[in-house]
DNA sequence: GAGTGGTCTAGACCACATC
DNA sequence: ATGTGGTCTAGACCACTCA
C-alpha cells in the first residue's frame, strides 16, 4: 500500500518507522499498527517487521507489550537527579520531591552550549529551577531548551510547570526524552548556587551537566545541576 | 548428540551456552561452534540458536564476528578510571598511563564489602595500587578480590602485575569482567590517600566504588579509587 | 474468543573473512 | 572456494491481554 521506496532490508524499515514517529503519524505514547498489518503494508514477512521493531525497541524508541501492542516510547520519567542524594536515608521513604521554578527567560545561544549540543538555534529558553525535599533546597538547576521546539513553555507561569519536566515536555511540546549523557564534576560552590541552596560560597559542590536526547536521537535539552557534593552519590553502569 | 535436558525454548539454550562458558568448555576469548552445528547438536532450527546467541551477545557474554565466528567475550579493557581525569587536555595524547602495585596482602572479609558484593568467602586479596600519568600519582586504588578464584595473583611480585588488571585477570585467573557498577562520591581526602597522592589531607577528593561482574553475572572484584576531585570528570549514559 | 506479540521451523540466498 | 554469520520467507503454534 504505502511502501514507496526501494526496499533494502529491515534497517530501512526501522528508518521508515522512525520517520513516522518524527512525522507524528505514530504519536508519542500511542500504539503502532500490528506486526501483521505492517508486514502486509510493506510487503515483507512478519519476521522482517519484527526485526525492525526489535531494533527500535532496543534503542528505546518503541516499547513492546506482549499481547497488547507496540507503542512509541513516552520517554524517561523517574530519572531525576534527586535520586542521587542520600539525605534521610534511614528516614521514611514517603518523601515527596518538590520543584520550584524560579525564573524563565529567553537568552541568546551560548557558545559552550552550542558546542556540546550541536544546536544551530539563535535563542534559548533558560529556566532556573530549584529541587527540594521537605522544603529544603537540594539542587539548583539551569535548563536550556531550543526555542522553536519549546515555545509553548515560553508563556507559562512558574506555577503551571509540573514537578517532572520530561513528561511535561511530552504533553506540552511533543518531545520525548529517551536517553541522556551526564558529566559529573566537582567545584567550589559559586555565589549564585550557594545563595539558592542556602549554603556557603566555596562549599564543596557537585555539578552535573546533562544533554538529553529525543526519539530521533537529537539533543533537545541541556541542563546544569548543582548541589552539595558531600550528600551526592552518583551511580552508573559500565559496559 | 548432547541435548540431555528437556528443551523448553531459546532461553534454555542461552542457559546451556552460559554453562559451557562457566565450565570452560567454551574458553574465554575463543570461538564457539558454528550456528549450524549447534542447531544440529541441539536438534533445533537455526533461528532458535541465533536467538539464544543474540541474547548472550546483548548481555556482553558473546561477541559476534560476521563471516568469522562467535566468540566468548574477553571482557572490558579500556575502562580505566584514569579516563575520567582531565589533566593535560591540550597536551599530546601520547601519554602512557602507568600502574604501580604498592602492596598485596590477604585480609579477612569485611562486612561492608560482603554487603555490596554478596560474597560468602572468608578472606580477600587486598591490592594497593597507584595509577600515574607522567610519573604523577593521580589515583589511589584499593582492590579486593575473593581468594579462591584469584589465588594465582597471591604470590606474584608487584613488578609482575600488568598495567591493565582486567585483561590480566583473564590470563592469570580465567575471569573476564564484562560489566561494572560505579558509585561516585566526594569526600575530604584522608591522610593515607593524601600521602599516596602527594596531596594535602582534607583536599576535595572523589571516590569511586566499583563492583565488577564476570561472564556469569557474578561480582568478582570490589574496588575503591580516590583522586583529586578538581581534576575529575565522570561521564555516563542514562537510559 | 479475538487480537496481539513471542517462539519455532525449514529452507533459501546474501555478505564477509579466510585460505 | 569454503565456511561463517546476516537477512528473509511463509507458515505454524503458543502466551498474553482484554472485552
Amino acid at each position: 500500500m504505502a511502501g514507496n521506496k526501494t526496499y533494502r532490508g529491515y534497517q530501512d524499515l526501522a528508518v521508515a518507522f522512525r520517520a513516522r514517529v518524527e512525522a507524528g503519524a505514530w504519536p508519542i505514547g500511542g500504539a503502532i499498527p500490528s506486526e501483521a498489518s505492517l508486514a502486509e503494508e510493506f510487503g515483507v514477512a512478519l519476521g522482517t517487521i519484527r526485526q525492525a521493531i526489535a531494533q527500535l525497541a532496543q534503542e528505546g524508541v518503541l516499547v513492546k507489550r506482549h499481547g497488547k501492542s507496540t507503542e512509541v516510547s513516552s520517554g524517561l520519567s523517574g530519572q531525576s537527579m534527586l535520586r542521587f542524594f542520600r539525605y534521610q536515608l534511614d528516614d521514611h521513604r514517603q518523601l515527596v520531591p518538590q520543584a520550584k521554578i524560579v525564573a524563565i527567560k529567553i537568552v541568546p545561544m551560548e557558545k559552550r552550549i552550542a558546542a556540546v549540543t550541536n544546536w544551530a538555534f539563535k535563542s534559548l529558553l533558560k529556566i532556573h529551577r530549584l529541587r527540594l525535599l521537605k522544603d529544603r533546597p537540594l539542587l539548583n538547576e539551569t535548563i536550556y531548551l531550543p526555542l522553536p521546539k519549546f515555545k509553548r513553555l515560553q508563556g507559562l507561569k512558574p506555577s503551571e510547570f509540573e514537578e517532572l519536566l520530561y513528561p511535561m515536555y511530552v504533553k506540552a511540546c511533543n518531545v520525548a526524552v529517551i536517553r541522556a549523557k551526564d558529566q559529573v564534576g566537582f567545584e567550589l560552590m559559586k555565589r549564585a548556587d550557594a545563595k539558592a541552596l542556602n549554603m556557603k560560597e566555596g562549599h564543596p559542590a557537585v555539578r552535573v551537566h546533562r544533554v538529553a536526547f529525543d526519539l530521533m536521537g537529537k539533543p533537545v535539552e541541556y541542563r546544569s545541576s548543582v548541589g552539595d557534593a558531600m550528600a551526592f552519590e552518583y551511580s552508573a553502569e559500565v559496559y
